[in-house]
DNA sequence: TCCAGTACTATTTTT
DNA sequence: TAGTACTGGA
């Protein structure tokens, strides 16, 4: 336990209580974590298996779990735990799925599956009811964060419209238990209920779970909530940390107020801060402390260094978007050749997505190699999500959001007509769709509207698909290598792809998913059903760890949001304008906190440089519009920050670009070789 | 059933 | 501007 400070200390003894730890941004709450779970094994004596620890992402729980398979070498760290809340929900859902009203089996959606079934009813929706898909999503998704049901959502709706919503709210529940399935949402919403009304299983719960640890405890919503308190119980056996300066995920139903909400919760609560910073120069931090001080604050705390002054953060003021790329790439080129910077350590930061566009052009014309993350992820690739769906309603004969989705995938001539129809009579009769279609098959009545040649159609696929039911509970890998033979899946993505190169390429995703379907079945989920395999999978824990497998080297371009918890050597936070940051929606919703919170999110990934960047104008939807400096640039000191007015760069300036440019070329003529 | 032209929208995003 | 979602004709 060397190597920790006094306060990161008293953090990883105090077991007598529960434990809140306030941990500043780089002040090493990892390691406290990390540290804190070695000494309930090694001193507290709670094993292994009894602790959990919960993050938020996959990627942090496994940072978690590699970090701490070193701090506890030696000790017996079997069966320890360490999950995101969502597969600790899954867990309790799969242990126990029929006191959840659920049956074995049961489909997980994603939000594109949820979009799909609330799209669905919201067909004949008059359109003056401005009623948007996204926006209805969101509130259902917002309801479900804040432990609301359907009924409450309606008995607490004002107006018309509310009471729209509420009932489609309750229409979407409906359709969701009918197919068997649960969303995201209910993979914690559904846990916490269970605790809240069935105390055996709670108690059950309690004695696995002896001891809780959470994460980013400031992005949790009022179900997680919930369900932590749930777990705690009157025991109290946890340790939160968290930082509400570092709240950027309100806009999904995160609530730092828990972090508050605890002291009321728990009267023996302890709270530790963690003040000192380990990552950024004295300046950077101080920018930091600036920022963060104008925002309202429940528990006071001042972050220090005690690493050296550093250099002085700089403004570049660009003419336009392109300037900006084009001064960053600059600075870039230099640092990589003056300074012998790994590209690695170097990262552009922005608000939105679309700022990327700009940067990425800009460094490839330098030749500079960069990591993107964000954009379309493997699951939402159209051949993952086809053999997702068939694996789906192989376990799930009732998920019709699967069944739609590969009914007519490849073509087999079954329209929405059919569809339309088929639906008809399964609701007639009370049966999921693919039941329905082999029923049209035996059923002594047929429906008189069915034409031959549309039953004929429908049963070929229901009989495809019971063909390879029963090899789907044994080999699920085989059954499904099975089907996309049959179904000559491959062939279907060479007739669709613009080339035979990238028809090979989505084959090799599908190959990888049935690759990852296979480790389950050997590995953890050895003697589990495919339903319970898919689910995992849904949870996309796969996906990340090969993104993370192939990040190559290459500057880092990625949202402020998705820089949390990441630190670099040199940042640039680029936009820094009225409008972006803080953006124009936030500005109208009287939100400026949470960008405030962003832009010092921002600012506190740097370890030695920080260069924020701002236009004079921006090209918005095609048009020309000035912009002003962020409030932000104005509310820190201007005399800790170096301001680079000139449009023009001076001759020493030019002087190291060119340098870094004959520099890079260089090496590119070298590699060449 | 399929394709092409048109209407619409435009932060942040994990599971 | 650019990308996607939907509708109507062949």
């Amino acid at each position: 336990m060397s190597g920790l400070n006094s306060r990161q200390l008293d953090a990883v003894q105090y077991t007598a209580g529960p434990l809140l730890v306030l941990a500043g941004a780089g002040s090493g709450k990892t390691r406290v974590i990390t540290q804190k779970i070695a000494h309930l094994i090694g001193h507290a004596g709670i094993p292994a298996r009894h602790i959990r620890a919960l993050t938020f992402t996959n990627k942090a729980a496994r940072e978690m779990r590699e970090r701490v398979s070193q701090s506890v070498k030696g000790l017996n760290a079997r069966g320890l735990n360490i999950s995101t809340f969502h597969r600790l929900g899954l867990d309790i859902l799969h242990r126990h799925p029929e006191r959840a009203g659920l049956r074995t089996g049961f489909s997980l959606f994603d939000a594109q599956d949820a979009q799909t079934l609330i799209k669905e009813h919201l067909r004949g929706v008059p359109a003056a009811e401005n009623l948007s898909l996204p926006a209805a999503q969101q509130r259902i998704s917002g309801w479900k964060n804040d432990f609301i049901f359907p009924d409450q959502a309606l008995s607490r709706a004002e107006d018309a419209f509310e009471a729209r919503l509420a009932t489609l709210y309750a229409d979407y529940e409906r359709s969701l238990s009918a197919y068997n399935a649960v969303d995201f949402d209910d993979l914690i919403l559904r846990p916490a209920q269970l605790f809240r009304t069935q105390p055996d299983l709670l108690e059950a719960w309690q004695g696995r779970i002896r001891y809780l640890l959470v994460d980013e405890y400031q992005d949790t919503n009022g179900a997680q909530y919930e369900l932590v308190r749930h777990l705690a119980g009157v025991r109290g056996a946890f340790t939160v940390v968290g930082d509400d300066d570092q709240s950027i995920y309100a806009w999904r139903g995160a609530r730092p107020e828990n972090l508050a909400r605890l002291k009321d919760d728990y009267p023996t609560l302890q709270v530790i801060m963690l003040e000192q910073n380990y990552r950024s120069s004295a300046s950077i931090l101080g920018l930091a402390n600036v920022l963060i001080a104008r925002n309202p604050h429940v528990f006071e705390k001042r972050l220090w260094s005690e690493l050296g002054a550093g250099e002085r953060p700089r403004v570049l003021c660009c003419k336009d978007e392109t300037h900006e790329a084009e001064r960053v790439a600059a600075e870039i080129l230099n640092l990589k050749f003056a300074a012998k910077i790994p590209l690695s350590d170097i990262a552009i930061l922005y608000r939105g997505n679309h700022q990327a566009a700009t940067f990425e052009q800009a460094l490839s014309a330098h030749k500079l190699p960069y990591v993107i993350s964000g954009g379309t992820s493997f699951f939402a690739r159209a051949e993952i999500k086809d053999v997702m769906a068939y694996l789906r309603l192989l376990a799930n004969p009732e998920d019709d959001v699967a069944f739609l989705r590969i009914v007519n995938t490849p073509r087999r001539e079954i329209g929405s007509t059919t569809l339309q129809q088929l639906a008809d009579y399964a609701r007639e009769r009370g049966t999921g769709l693919l039941a329905t279609c082999i029923a049209l098959e035996t059923a002594l009545m047929q429906p008189e509207h069915f034409s031959n040649r549309q039953r004929e159609r429908l049963t070929t696929f229901a009989r495809l698909m019971t063909d390879h039911t029963t090899q789907a509970t044994t080999d699920p890998v085989a059954a499904m290598t099975a089907l996309i033979d049959t179904i000559e899946y491959r062939q279907w993505l060479r007739d669709n792809a613009s080339s035979k190169q990238i028809a090979d390429w989505r084959f090799d995703n599908v190959t990888s998913l049935m690759n990852w379907l296979e480790q389950l079945r050997r590995g953890e989920y050895h003697g589990q059903t495919l339903a319970n395999m898919v689910a995992h999978l849904m949870l996309r824990d796969a996906l990340d760890r090969q993104d993370d497998a192939d990040g190559g080297d290459g500057v880092h371009l990625m949202t402020l949001h998705a820089a949390k918890g990441l630190e670099f050597s040199h940042v640039f936070l680029v936009g820094m304008e009225e409008d972006l940051l803080p953006h124009r929606v936030s500005i109208d919703e009287d939100s400026i906190e949470e960008e405030r919170r962003l832009a010092y999110v921002g600012i506190t990934r740097a370890r030695r440089s920080l260069t924020f960047t701002f236009t004079r104008r921006r090209k918005r939807y095609g048009k020309w519009v000035s912009s002003e400096p962020s409030r932000f640039l104005r509310e820190l000191p201007r005399e800790q920050l170096a301001w680079d007015d000139d449009r023009i760069d001076t001759p020493e300036q030019r002087k190291a670009r060119v340098l870094a440019h004959l520099g890079n070329l260089r090496e590119i003529l070298s590699n060449g070789r």
